[in-house]
DNA sequence: CTCGGTGCAAAGAGTTTGCAATCCG
DNA sequence: CGGATTGCAAACTCTTTGCACCGAG
């Protein structure tokens, strides 16, 4: 899979045509899906509410296209904690963010809530890292864990 | 299994007593594999090495062992991204860090330096976050991700 | 003696792959 | 038309479970 930079196009429809790639009915309702949640699926999940959009999609097609966005760069996989992958499209509504996850249920929870102070944190963290270590960042993770209020 | 808060106790062959549990050969074999390792092994690795130790046991064991292990808050289980789970003791040497991945090996690499700015920024979250999402904060997950030294 | 612990084999769960048929452009 | 894409089933990987035997205390 090559790994693609393709900047500035506006639509997913246009990026993946920019990359090579075809638009297909499956990788239409798999993007579809992942516009129209506001959470964080697993590959699972998006299986069933795109069987809704087009009947005869399967499983595999979720993941090559779940893995094609990630090389794109326009979904997340993100952990959990279970150990199904979620995804979120990086380039929702939502702007930077990141999550509480409940150890209970699993469940993710976005904030973005005084992101700017850890944000700015970070942005020093990470140049005084790649510095030290000699390693070329490329992104982070932050999540705290604990119980959510409907698991208390 | 019950979720064993005693605390204090010095050793962990104490600590296991303390809990109704049993100090076995199969469950020292795997504590002297992480304690005497600087990595991040996997499951498998853990198995690898105490089969050295002791050439009886079984992946089950490590498996259990590290279940229980990490209940008691001894280990940490860790997330590279690539689809195993990684193991750090708790209490090793090391005080609080937190971890470089690589995209590339998935090595895990630690970090403890300019940390003391970090963790202030994190209790002040942990406190914010808590009230507003009424969520008990029990721990965090901060990863830099990126290409390590030897994979550029 | 009692139960917790063990190894083995088998089961699970999520994800990936091989392949022939199909479809986009 | 040519190569990218697909669905299906099978393969894979990591982890968990059932069970009969074993052994710590």
């Amino acid at each position: 899979m090559k790994n693609c930079e393709c900047p500035g196009a506006e639509k997913l429809h246009g990026r993946f045509r920019g990359c090579g790639y075809r638009m297909t009915a499956g990788r239409e309702a798999v993007i579809k899906v992942l516009q129209e949640t506001q959470e964080h699926l697993s590959a699972d999940e998006i299986f069933s509410k795109a069987r809704v959009i087009n009947p005869d999609i399967g499983l595999t097609t979720i993941y090559r296209t779940l893995e094609k966005l990630s090389m794109m760069g326009e979904v997340h996989k993100l952990d959990s904690g279970d150990k199904r992958g979620r995804f979120e499209l990086a380039n929702s509504g939502k702007g930077h963010h990141h999550h509480l996850v409940c150890s209970r249920c699993n469940r993710i929870i976005d904030y973005d809530d005084f992101i700017d102070d850890e944000v700015r944190l970070l942005k020093e963290m990470e140049k005084k890292l790649s510095k030290k270590y000699n390693f070329a960042i490329s992104g982070h993770l932050i999540q705290f864990y604990g119980v959510c209020d409907k698991c208390k």
